[in-house]
DNA sequence: TAGTGGTCTAGACCACCCA
DNA sequence: GGGTGGTCTAGACCACTAC
């Protein structure tokens, strides 16, 4: 026998290390100390923090870079900017994109929005309207729900950065976003989506729905997403 | 130096096992040899074969089973339905499933075909019509393109026999789908969609394209299905 | 009890990056 | 040259399953 709760070592050093990157110990893009500075702290051996770290990478927290070191995985790499959006041109290559702020303003949650990202009915929220432009075309219409809690001063201004959304919230609010659940339907679009898409009315739409999450499942994000796909589709691979 | 096409023992020890899943050695469902005797005859260590034996594992080709050994990946486990299937019902719980088989027949690859599934212009093919029902609900209508000479006997009948298509493609005919591209799009409802579907003419449909391999990177299967979201989504998750 | 996968260690050496 | 991650080994012990 022996306790329910039982972990190998190697979780447990993954969940030491793991409690370090949420109390911002190391910020995004820092490196964090090598395994064996890590193995020594820990008092276990290197193959032990080596385990705990590669679960850590498989899950896109941190990333190895052989010769240099462990660096705390971040959204600003230009590389990472479509790990969260799974879009491909139909055929042909892909466009520079652009992100278009339209609209900003703060809100009470409604039953809806709280449930989801765990509020209480009536919290203060922010709300943003925004265009993302591949090449010329605009593709998707986004209408994204945050807690201002979380994001105090965010303001059509400083939506104007330039920078890509995740990337803006990581640097400036220290909120790093983890992992998405998404929920794909198709839809009519209605007059709003349709005249910032450019499309006819009642034209069918990918809807996207997405809630981001933070360290420990936290949600902080909810998102909908109205894709235009003429020339372009939503790309998934099974394994 | 070193040549460029170095690689770790490992992966060379990968490679070995994975040649000998191709050549059908050991069959789905099937246990593979203890990790003991693996190192023993390719003379390393069992650590190594263990890697090699991981990687395979987190790709689906292989499921561990502590205290049991080491398995082949197989379609027949009715829980490894939902892996090529993101359908989730958008409330409540999911209901049984049924997949009605409604038409079968050959035809000539054209050339989008031929060109996706790595044939000859004219080569011959087998197209199947199923509808998938969830509880008493249609939800999805399929249209699946399959290379005749993988599949030579293939027909309706055979089709009625109640299995998963991959389990049946599997034990029947020995191909075993390994990893699936899918690309989602948003579009109006054909008269037959609609028709098998039960919605309106011109309603807003999902359609997923689906490209299926098997080993060796070799694709095996185009598939169409067109998705109603009224009840149901597709369900993603973003790491 | 015997056999399997799962964990942990200690130590050696390789590949890579940078100063 | 010195530090980092990456590979490989040999051996010990733990956890789980089957008989």
């Amino acid at each position: 026998m022996h306790s329910p709760t039982f972990s190998p070592l190697y979780r447990q050093i993954k969940e030491l290390i793991l409690r370090d990157l949420e109390s911002g110990e190391w910020g995004p893009g820092d490196p964090i100390p090598s395994e064996s500075e890590l193995a020594g702290r820990f008092g276990v051996s290197q193959g032990t923090v080596r385990k705990a770290i590669d679960e850590m990478a498989a899950e896109n927290l941190l990333v190895r870079q052989q010769g240099k070191g462990t660096f705390v995985a971040t959204h600003k790499d230009p590389g990472s900017f479509f790990r969260f959006l799974r879009l491909a041109p139909n055929d042909g290559d892909l466009q520079v994109s652009q992100s278009v702020p339209l609209e900003c303003w703060r809100a009470k949650a409604g039953a809806d929005v709280a449930r989801i990202l765990a509020l209480n009915t009536g919290a203060p929220i922010t709300i943003v309207r925004r265009l993302l432009k591949l090449g010329d075309e605009p593709v998707v219409f986004d209408e994204i729900y945050l807690p201002s809690e979380l994001f105090p001063d965010l303001s059509l201004d400083v939506l104007r950065s330039g920078e890509s959304l995740y990337s803006l919230f990581e640097t400036r609010y220290g909120v790093r976003m983890i992992r998405a659940d998404e929920r794909l339907r198709a839809v009519s679009a209605d007059r709003v989506s349709a005249e910032w898409l450019q499309v006819a009315d009642g034209s069918p739409l990918l809807l996207v729905e997405r809630v981001t999450f933070t360290y420990g499942h936290k949600p902080v994000e909810w998102r909908r997403g109205f894709y235009s796909t003429r020339n372009y589709h939503y790309h998934n691979e099974l394994g």
